[in-house]
RNA sequence: GUGGAUGUAGCUCAGUUGGUUAGAGCGUCAGGUUGUGGCCCUGAAGGCCGUGGGUUCGAGACCCAUCAUCCACCCCA
């Protein structure tokens, strides 16, 4: 038995009807935004996300699917998708189209991470970006569609969490400051957070370690070391926030992982579906399209897992479309009879109509337990005698009620069923 | 990458202090007299007991390794 590799899952036919509705609400919710749909390559070169997400992160450094081609390039497959889209729009020459750009994608990602509850090593995830606008308003636009989506999802009881963490500007500042008060107090760190301290002391702010969380209760604060334009753009958004009637706490610990983000950064958080319970994170990442080559284009996004919705769905009760049942199934006996109803079933199809019809040779007594299963909700009876009278048993599944009908004529049949 | 728990039929799980041919329920398939579902009854198929070593006269049970899954850390969606 060769097992699929680790991480990976397969999505069955069972699982579909919240891929469906997730898919079909990211796609519905996006285009009253104005967001258009956008596909890109599963890999890139690797150089892309180095310098795009960043080579200092954990995910550039110690979680992506890097491989060489036959021609000896470095190619990897995407661990996230705002770097490839960032790329497709200078690429394509977007970047000088009517601002603002709006985009969304919903994709499959790759990090090589240890499989957990909502964390897989092959991920999907519905995504949003907007670019060419550094005003809050954009910020706001795209929380609003976050918000409109998990809710539309019948997703409850979620948390939007918003932070600034600066710009290049205002960040280098805090940073050297952060870096002050913890490398004198180096000794009550954790070992997780000494090694932090070197590579990114923000993060230092979300250990869970208690001695640490203590320590930063006394350390200085992101938000009171923004620069006056980045300070005045978080007030703005959460003036807008306020007045679009989205609820919101500001959390400054929370702290993006990935080095293109400045300014905004959001999360929405779920309390129901464990230990990795953001469902929905973002934020803007207005030096991104320069560091990857394109002009100085300001942006803002937001990626949601799937995976991590419907656990939260199904957490929370959400409503989804059934799996189709016939509206008839037909049972032949016979030769002459099966030919007939293979016949009369692609005609109900052509009118529209979902038929099954027997296909393995089962008598009727097996074939009324299939269509019993199956939730059919007329059953066809079709022997020798009915082809030569033109007239069989249409037998109604829920009432167990039988009558006579006439099978030569299609619409007739169509108008019976519905 | 670190730690903890768990691997017996398609699924959910039993399996006594190690002892003959490995069990149940659900599901699947077939029957329960002529061409009729749901309930009920009968029967069948389906397991190298995750994999590889070891201990033992004897291992599904014990030991070691390995792989996988779940949970948490970490990181993130």
């Amino acid at each position: 038995m060769i097992q699929r590799p680790r991480g990976t899952f397969d999505i069955l036919p069972e699982e579909m009807p919240y891929w469906y509705k997730i898919e079909e609400t990211a796609r519905e919710v996006s285009a009253l935004y104005g967001f258009s749909e956008i596909r890109i390559p599963t890999f890139e070169a690797t150089e892309l996300f180095a310098r795009g997400v960043g080579d200092t992160t954990d995910v550039v450094q110690k979680e992506m699917y890097t491989f060489t081609d036959r021609e000896g390039r470095s190619l990897t497959l995407r661990p996230e998708g705002t770097a490839g889209v960032a790329r497709a729009l200078i690429e394509n020459g977007k970047c000088s189209d009517a601002m603002p750009l709006k985009l969304f994608y919903i994709i499959n990602c790759f990090r090589y991470e240890k499989p957990q509850a909502g964390r897989s090593r092959e991920f999907y995830q519905y995504g949003v970006e907007l670019f060419g606008s550094d005003s809050p308003a954009a910020d706001a636009t795209v929380i609003a569609l976050a918000n409109a989506v998990i809710s539309r999802l019948g997703i409850t009881g979620t948390e939007l969490q918003v932070n600034s963490i600066g710009c290049p500007s205002c960040r280098p500042e805090y940073h050297k400051k952060l870096r002050e008060f913890f490398a004198a107090n180096e000794e009550k760190l954790c070992p997780t957070c000494r090694e932090r301290l070197k590579t990114n002391p923000l993060r230092i702010l979300d250990c869970k370690n208690e001695d640490c969380i203590k320590l930063c209760e006394g350390a200085p604060k992101v938000l009171d070391s923004l620069c006056s334009p980045c300070a005045g753009h978080f007030e703005t958004l959460k003036k807008y926030l306020d007045a679009s009637g989205i609820a919101y706490t500001v959390n400054p610990k929370i702290v993006r992982g990935l080095d293109y983000y400045t300014r905004t950064v959001f999360e929405f958080i779920s309390d129901k579906i464990g230990a990795q319970s953001t469902i929905c994170g973002g934020g803007r990442y207005d030096g991104l399209i320069k560091q990857i080559g394109g002009p100085e284009l300001p942006g803002i996004g937001f990626a949601m897992g799937i995976t991590r919705l419907i656990l939260a769905m199904k957490a929370c009760g959400s409503e989804v479309e059934e799996p189709m049942a016939p509206s008839l199934y037909i049972a032949p006996l016979g030769e002459r009879a099966q030919l007939y109803a293979l016949k009369l079933s692609a005609g109900l199809k052509e009118a529209g109509i979902y038929s099954e019809c027997d296909i393995v040779g089962r008598s009727l007594k097996s074939q009324m337990k299939y269509a019993d299963k199956i939730g059919a909700k007329y059953t066809l009876i079709l022997g020798d005698a009915e082809i030569d009278t033109g007239r069989a048993i249409l037998k109604n599944m829920q009432t167990g009620e039988q009558s006579e009908v006439g099978v030569s004529d299609i619409d007739a049949l169509r108008r019976l069923l519905s």
